[in-house]
DNA sequence: GAGTCATAAATACACCGTACATCAATTGCA
DNA sequence: TGCAATTGATGTACGGTGTATTTATGACTC
C-alpha cells in the first residue's frame, strides 16, 4: 500500500476504491507523465474519457496567476483568487498545478521563458554577463512579486528557463581557462546577486499599491525610530544618512554598483592579456 | 474619528466607549510611545493602574519565538505556537508585539544584537569586511529561518542591530578616499549578498528536519526533470553537471567564492598603493 | 447498457493573523 | 471610601489560507 509515484505510505485507504497515489500532487504527476510519454505534446486530445476540449490547461492557470500577481501584488495571490479570475472552482486548478508551491515555480519559469537571453550574445565576457544580469533585473522590475516568490519557497525555484540563464552565463564566460566549477560559481553568484538586489522592489511595488508610504517616508520614519531607540551615538555613519545616502541606496543604484564590482572581481580571475574570445558556445 | 497614531479612519466605533486607535498595533504603539516619553525608560512603574509585575515582556516573547524557529523551523512559527510555548493566550502576545510582521523584525534584531561586530575590528579594510560578512553568514547558518523572514516581509527588516552591521561596514572602509555614497553602497551590497546566499540554507534546514530529501537527491531529481522536459541539448553546460558542479554550488562555497570576488571588486575602487589604514572609526 | 476514467466542483478541515469585547486587578483622585 | 481610569490577560469569532476528500458529470470503450 504505497503511492505509485513517491512511495509514501497511503493513509485512509479503507473505504471505496483502492487509492493509488498519496496525494493529488502525485496523482497529477503520474497523469502528466502518462500524457508526456507519447511524442505529441501539442495535441493531447483523444484521450479516453477526455472531454472534447478542456476548459483549462496549465498554461492558462499560470498565465492567470502571473497576471493577477502583476495586477494586485503578491499578497493577493492565492489559489482561490486565481480560480475566481478564471471562473472555475478552486480545486479544478489542482488538476493542472500540483500545489501552490509548484505554481510559484511555474510562474517564475513562465516569466523567464518568455524572455530568453539572445543567441548569440554580444562580444566579450563582460558585456555578456552584464547583459544577462540587466535582463534578469528588468524581469524583476516588471514582475516584482518574483523576487518574493523565489525567497518564500525556502528553496531555489525549479524553473528550467531560469536554469537556462545559468547555462547562458556559463557559456558567456567559457573559453578563458576557467575550470567548470568556477564557471558554475560565477553563474550562480550573478543570479543570486540580482535576485537579492531585487527584493526591495517587491516592497516598493506593494507600498505603491496600497499607497501607504513611499520609500522616502519609510526611510525617514525608520531613521527617526533609530534615533529614538538606539541613539545616533552608536551608529555614527547611519546618523549622517541624508539625501545623498538615500539616493545611493535606491535599489536601482545598488544593483548597478554591485554589478560592476562583481564584474571587476570576476575580471581578476582571468588572465590579464586575454584577447577577446570567439563567438559564444564554441568552448 | 481618526486613529490617533496612524490617522486612519475608525470603523465600527458606534457602541461602547469611543475608540482611539484603529488597531491593537496602533494602541500598542501609542502605549509604548507614552512609556518612552518620560526620561526613565528603566523604571516604568507608578503608572496608574499598572499591575505590580507583568508575567510577560517583549523580550520573553521574542526569545520564545526565536527558540521555536530554531527548534522547529520557520514553518512552525505562528503566534499561536509561540503563545502555547509560553503558556499564555494568543492575544496576550499582542500587548508586547504589535503584529506578526514586527515580531519578525524583532527576532532578526535580537539575533543580530546578540552578536555585534567587534570594536575595534581587525586591521585592514579587507579583513574587516570579510569578518563582517563571515560573522553574518554564521548567524544565518545558526538561524536559517532568518534569511526567510528577511524576504517574507517584502521589505528590509527594521532592526537596529542589523543597521549596526551596515554602520560597522561603512566605518571599516572609511578613510580610503571613498565618498559617503560609495560607502553606503558597499555596505548594503555586502549585506544583501550574504542574505541572498543564505536563502538555500533555510531550504536545507527544513529538508533536514522533515528528512524528505537531501540536497543531493533534490539536485539529482531536478536534473532528471530537466533532462525530461527541456532536453539537455538546449542547456549544454547544465547537462555536464556532475559531482564537481554539485560541490561547487554548495551554499557555503558559493558564499565564499562570491565574497572574494566582491572584495576583489571593491579593492579596485581604492588607490592601489594605499598603506594600511589606521584603527577603525578614526575617519 | 455497464464499466472505466478524467474533469470539475462542493464540502470540509486545520491552520493562520488579529479585531473585538470582556474580566479582574490595580491605582489615582474625589 | 468609593469611583473612574487604565492595564494585563484572555476567549471568541471572522475572514482568510492551502488542500484532502468526496461527489457529480460527462465521454469513451467494451
Amino acid at each position: 500500500m504505497a503511492c505509485e509515484v513517491c512511495g509514501r505510505e497511503l493513509r485512509t485507504a479503507e473505504r471505496g476504491r483502492p487509492r493509488r497515489y498519496c496525494s493529488r500532487a502525485c496523482r497529477t504527476r503520474a497523469y502528466r507523465a502518462r500524457l508526456a510519454e507519447p511524442p505529441a505534446p501539442e495535441e493531447p486530445a483523444a484521450q479516453p474519457g477526455r472531454p472534447a476540449e478542456a476548459a483549462l490547461d496549465q498554461g492558462r492557470v499560470v498565465r492567470a496567476a502571473v497576471a493577477l500577481a502583476d495586477r494586485e501584488g503578491v499578497a493577493a495571490l492565492s489559489m482561490r483568487r486565481v480560480a475566481t479570475d478564471l471562473g472555475v472552482g478552486v480545486m479544478s486548478l489542482y488538476r493542472y498545478v500540483p500545489s501552490r508551491e509548484e505554481l510559484n515555480d511555474l510562474m517564475v519559469d513562465a516569466v523567464f521563458a518568455a524572455r530568453p537571453l539572445p543567441e548569440p550574445g554580444p562580444d566579450g565576457w563582460r558585456a555578456r554577463l552584464e547583459l544577462s544580469a540587466r535582463q534578469e533585473w528588468e524581469l524583476y522590475r516588471r514582475h516584482p512579486w518574483m523576487s518574493h516568490l523565489v525567497a518564500v519557497t525556502t528553496r531555489p525555484p525549479v524553473a528550467p528557463a531560469l536554469m537556462a540563464y545559468t547555462d547562458w552565463r556559463m557559456r558567456a564566460l567559457d573559453g578563458h581557462g576557467l575550470d567548470f566549477a568556477t564557471l558554475v560559481q560565477v553563474a550562480i553568484m550573478i543570479g543570486t546577486y540580482v535576485q537579492s538586489a531585487a527584493v526591495p522592489l517587491a516592497h516598493e511595488a506593494q507600498a505603491a499599491r496600497t499607497s501607504r508610504h513611499t520609500r522616502r517616508e519609510w526611510a525617514q520614519a525608520r531613521k527617526e525610530a533609530f534615533a529614538r531607540s538606539i541613539g545616533a551615538a552608536r551608529l555614527p555613519m547611519v546618523a549622517e544618512f541624508g539625501d545623498e545616502a538615500f539616493e545611493a541606496s535606491e535599489p536601482e543604484n545598488i544593483f548597478e554598483f554591485g554589478l560592476h564590482r562583481m564584474l571587476d572581481g570576476i575580471g581578476l580571475l582571468l588572465p590579464p592579456d586575454q584577447s577577446p574570445p570567439g563567438p559564444m558556445g564554441t568552448q
